[in-house]
Order: C-alpha cells, then sequence, then structure tokens
DNA sequence: AAGTATGCGTTATGAAATAACATAACTGGA
DNA sequence: TCCAGTTATGTTATTTCATAACGCATACTT
C-alpha cells in the first residue's frame, strides 16, 4: 500500500484454523437465527475476509475465491459481499474501493475505520456520532447511516516515519 | 438519484451569471495569493461544479467539458479535479464517486457531508472531529484526514416521505 | 404438486480511474 | 535573452471496479 513502508506486521493477522472456523460457525449461527442462507459463495467469500490481514479488493477476492486456482465470475463476489454488508458480517471502505470483515462484536454498530496510508492497515472502531447527528438534525436532515473513514498513520508506521 | 423522488428544488442551485463569475473570480484570486495557476481546464471543470445543482460525476464533467459539446479526455477533468481538491475548491464524495465544489467559507475545513438518498443532495457542513480523533489517539493513530458522509433524507424529501 | 421467491452461473457491458509518453508553457537564474 | 528545470497539457491506450440481463436451480409456502 504504502510506498515507502516496510512494516509486514498487521494489526489484524488473517485468521487460521479453528480461529476462521470458529468465526465462520458464529456467522452461520447468527444466519441460522435470522434465517438467512449462508449459501458456499457466500462463505468462501466471508472465509476469504477474515483470512486476509488486509482489506481486500473486490477482484482480489475474485481471484482467490477457487480453491483451485479458478477466479469467481465478478458477479458471484459482488453477490455475496452485498450479501455480508447487509448483515453486518463485512464492510466496504470507500475510500479504497475495498472491503474488511467485521471485527466489531455487537450487531448494531456504525463501522468507523482508521485507515493508515503507510501500510494500508484498516482498524475498525466505534465511532461517537453524537454531535454530527445533533448538527444534521439541526439542518432538518434525517440521518440513517454514517460512514466515517479517518486516514493517518497507526501506531507502528508512526514510529517509523 | 432517489428511485422514489420527485423533488426538484435543489438545496444547492448551481450558479449563474454574475454569482458565477464571481465565485471564479475568487477561487482566482485565491490562486494568486498562493501562486498557483488556475489554468483553462481547471477553471473550466470548476466552473461545471459551481454550476451544477448536484454532485457531478467525473464522466459527466468529461461530456459537459466543450462549449461547443465537444468532450474531454478523462485525464484531463481528472487532473483538474486533483488540483481543485489539493486547494480545497472541490470535495470528492466517496459514497457517490462524485465531486462537488467547496461551499465552505473558510480554507482550513474539514468536508463532511449530508447526502439525500432520496434526491441526491449533497450538504457540505462543518464536523466536529474531536470525539474520532481522541478514539484514533488513543489507540495510537496519528490522524490526518477525516471523511464523514452521512446519509439520510433532507428536510424537503423528509417531508414527503 | 404447484406457485413464488430467492440465489446462482454465465455472458456481456458499463462506469470510473490511471499509465505512459510526447509536447507545450511557465519560472527563475545566468 | 537564453537556457535549464519544473509544471501542465494532449493523446492513446489500458486497467480497475461494478452491474445488467437472462435462464436455471434451489428452497420455502400452500
Ligand atoms: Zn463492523
Ligand atoms: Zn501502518
Ligand atoms: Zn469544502
Ligand atoms: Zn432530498
Amino acid at each position: 500500500m504504502g510506498l515507502d513502508c516496510h512494516h509486514t506486521e498487521s494489526a489484524h493477522p488473517g485468521l487460521e484454523g479453528l480461529a476462521l472456523a470458529d468465526a465462520v460457525a458464529a456467522a452461520a449461527t447468527k444466519c441460522e437465527r435470522t434465517r438467512e442462507r449462508l449459501t458456499p459463495p457466500r462463505r468462501r467469500v466471508l472465509e476469504l475476509l477474515l483470512e486476509a490481514d488486509a482489506p481486500m479488493k473486490a477482484y482480489d477476492l475474485i481471484a482467490a475465491y477457487g480453491q483451485d486456482g479458478e477466479p469467481a465470475k465478478p458477479p458471484t463476489v459482488y453477490r455475496a459481499l452485498d450479501f455480508l454488508e447487509r448483515l453486518g458480517f463485512a464492510h466496504r471502505i470507500e475510500s479504497l474501493n475495498a472491503y474488511v470483515p467485521c471485527r466489531m462484536e455487537g450487531t448494531s454498530h456504525r463501522a468507523a475505520f482508521l485507515i493508515c496510508e503507510c501500510c494500508g492497515a484498516a482498524q475498525e472502531f466505534e465511532p461517537d456520532f453524537a454531535p454530527q447527528f445533533a448538527a444534521a438534525e439541526a439542518a432538518g436532515y434525517a440521518v440513517r447511516t454514517v460512514t466515517l473513514e479517518a486516514r493517518g498513520l497507526c501506531p507502528a508506521c508512526k514510529v517509523e516515519s
């Protein structure tokens, strides 16, 4: 990502083995409770997001989709991403055209990200939108969703810069 | 924009005539002060943004570029947009892939938008990022810029909905 | 079993942005 | 004024990102 970045450590290393299986199983359980279907393509894309240690581009997911190296067709992945976003299992980061698995426990959070311009890491955090909502309501708006993406340097990259 | 929207009134009708000329002249004056060059393509794209009453897509600008109907080449417009963003004369709205002229007076503001999902209007406002910065610094981040895009219904569309 | 809704596979296309390189114009100093 | 360095533009082509459209399959409902 960053042109001058040599940091390989990620704040969110991808999941593997049991941790990965657990995370997918947790998603499956949530789906059952709401009668949503975690179909094979949806499960596969979720796996890929969870395995990654950085935001994934849609076409990275497409390329990595088949265990045998066969890529997916774009609509397969974009449909899965729509589903995962709708259920809160994944988020799109607008300023990167990339996707991450949700790292927050609660279901009713609003996503916000700290994006490192050096190493590309994207840290999800729980934002405090109260001031923004107050301003919006003062202007007569009815706010439904908020996208917040802060860019800067993560702790690791800040040190070396 | 909105599929069910019949509102034609815009919160920010495009500038015309003298108001447009004044706005462009003000930008030119600012450029002179900082020894930046408001060249013909840059001036033309700024005009188009100011004339519009809604966020403009890059390829809308490309199509509208020539007074004689001749479109611009994509790099012409994208370069101009880079310049206008750099100087704070325009903002990109990430969640729309679209661009607006800056509506705030001060130079050192951070852009934030209230985007109506019904009529497509994008209202710029001055956000309060203090809570977010506090959270980011607590996590060890050095924040450089923040993008905030709230989506919902503008006052006009809220009434009719 | 029949009807309805949802999801998938596939082909093709559309929309958004940039790479690369040559040319032109401005800038500051000799 | 001339030159060198820098910045901006013109142009062609390509890359990246995302969706339309259609037919088939699968799963719920009655
Ligand atoms: Zn999340
Ligand atoms: Zn970093
Ligand atoms: Zn602004
Ligand atoms: Zn509206």
